[in-house]
DNA sequence: CGTTAGCACTCATTAGTGTCGAGTGCTAAC
DNA sequence: GTTAGCACTCGACACTAATGAGTGCTAACG
């Protein structure tokens, strides 16, 4: 049996009612709909069909349909056309994105809960390795006797900043020059061969050795940073409690152990980097308790190579449509900002 | 009628049982306690005076009994003796709030996980109005063409940091030469008068008069930020949810809605400023919604005279033990950290 | 032959009922 | 003043019946 187009028809019109509802969907709600026009019996007929063709569920005997994981991976594929945002809604996401100073983390951490705004559902952004950015300045800022900030800007701009400890009797002036050095080796270079660079610099040695060395490993820490729990940032952590699925406490805990474990996270968002738009329906991600959830993810980019992955976890009804425009745009935009210092 | 030893003993008793099982207590459980030791009859005739006093409520009859307000009230200013935390633990807090940089802020988010981590509660933390806070030092930082980072360093360490723009053609020695200016200038003033020397820098002109001004509209627009919104930061936003009192999904709903007004959270926490921790049971925080919540708070200090304050939210039968004892040593080690370079 | 009305059937939900047991209050004895 | 005993209360839980939304099937209709 082949899907005609009355079948799409409805199928996308309990599809959207589910969506909304979260309650089965029965053949007359169907028949009432505009845009298709039969009696309630007829919409039985189709929805028996759909059902043995396994794109419908029903939850018992007697109760309205539910789209199954098929019906929505058929939606998402072929029924739904992105919708673009308004340009109003444009610009609220933009102003929200700059108002905060352009760091990554904090763009990133920002983006985490505009995104959770705009969709309405519990969002997650994992912060792309640095790694191939290149440094274009290195700058100690004097912070107090032995203390002081460092700054590392690369080509997307700030990357990192950190506390770290400095000889001595270095005064600002002589932070300065110091500063100069470093920028000037290590101008131009991947972060991730700064390592490389490493035993170069300390051959070039005086007083500053020490710093030198310090300044070095606090960078090293930095790279590794990419890889540890910092980087995935969640937003809008508590959002899914305002859906009925998770009004059972247990399925809400549930939900919120994944949220905790930032380890797993980064594995169910994390993408393949390209920025189209993926979406894993129920099973397809591959974590037991999420069976339930689907989870859509984007890409953005930062500086040349690097990417990081903005997602959204919600249930398997999800409004795939706003979350799809919502991403979509967002991934752009993130990336515009953060590699904006071409 | 007079509170003696025994009923003392037996409402401690009570309120401790309370607090662990959250389950109305009886009184062959507070008989079989070691400490007293009398049958469950003589309990139940102390637990019946102890209701006509107003200490104890009975959610039924024939139910155990539950303290009530008036009982947390008399357990947090009398029955209640601190305990000091292990100094294991207080290496465990203190290492990781030094773990990160130590930008105000981020000490700051990072204390409100510690907080939440140590008590199991959802924490609060106010951050402190910076205004009193002296400028040591200001600092630009190229970040790209008519792009760079400002950072403000004062007594208190780094206070804020900003991306401004700046005007075209200034190399990174520019930008130094006119952060040796601007520290000159704002050295030793606090950050709330800086709109005052603002007339003075200005006629100070040449080419670097547009950075002044724009500078000085940045700093104007951080001292601000002291009453926005992100000033406030919650740890745990979803701690609650392992407490049976939420487990109806309306209250959940409700207690997380205050979480979300960080306006109205920043006048439920804001304490009176002394080192004191303080205490409001059920109805003494005046928030309907937060009717059967206690909020405990502590304050500390960031460099002369500013204050914040950190605090906890749970249930009226929060274990207030811990909770004091974590707050009291949290808001001396904030204010350790964030007073350190004086 | 597709569409529709009618009707019997299913089953989750809800309200109502009965039982169980933890816990109290009272009374009388120690 | 303390304790044991006993009747009483009331939530929790299990079971039952009534309700109604929704289906599947069949027969009639255009």
């Amino acid at each position: 049996m082949q899907l005609d187009e009355r079948k799409y028809l409805i199928l996308q019109a309990i599809i959207d009612d589910y969506i909304n509802t979260a309650v089965p969907v029965g053949s007359r709600t169907i028949s009432r709909k505009a845009g298709v026009s039969c009696s309630p019996a007829t919409i039985r007929n189709e929805m028996s069909d759909l059902e043995e063709l396994g794109y419908l569920d029903q939850p018992h005997t007697s109760a309205g349909r539910v789209p199954s994981n098929k019906a929505y991976r058929l939606y998402v594929d072929h029924l739904l056309k992105a919708t673009k945002l308004s340009s109003d809604e444009r610009e609220r996401i933009q102003d929200h994105l700059l108002s905060r100073s352009k760091q990554v983390e904090s763009v990133i951490r920002s983006a985490a809960e505009v995104l959770s705004d705009a969709t309405k559902y519990t969002s997650v952004i994992v912060a792309p390795k640095l790694g191939t950015l290149r440094i274009r300045h290195v700058q100690l800022v004097p912070v107090a006797d032995r203390t002081a900030l460092m700054v590392i800007v690369t080509n997307a701009g700030i990357v990192k900043d950190a506390v770290i400890r400095v000889p001595d009797g270095l005064d600002a002036d002589d932070l300065y020059s110091i500063s100069r050095v470093l920028t000037q080796r290590l101008a131009d270079k991947p972060l991730e061969a700064v390592r490389q660079t490493f035993s170069d610099l300390l051959r070039n040695a005086d007083q500053s050795r020490k710093l030198l060395g310090e300044t070095l490993a606090v960078i090293e820490r930095k790279l590794e940073a990419g890889g540890d729990a910092s980087d995935v940032i969640v937003g809008g952590s508590s959002r899914f409690l305002e859906y009925p699925e998770y009004s059972d406490v247990n399925k809400a805990r549930n939900f919120l152990s994944v949220l905790e474990s930032r380890d797993r996270l980064r594995k169910l968002v994390s993408g393949n980097g390209d920025m189209e738009v993926t979406i894993r329906i129920g099973p397809e991600n591959h974590a037991p308790e999420l069976s339930d959830c689907s989870i859509v993810t984007a890409s953005y980019r930062v500086g040349d190579r690097s990417t990081g992955t903005l997602g959204i976890i919600g249930p398997t009804r999800m409004n795939y449509n706003r979350v799809i425009s919502v991403l979509d745009f967002m991934g752009r935009a993130l990336s515009d900002i953060l590699s904006e210092y071409k």
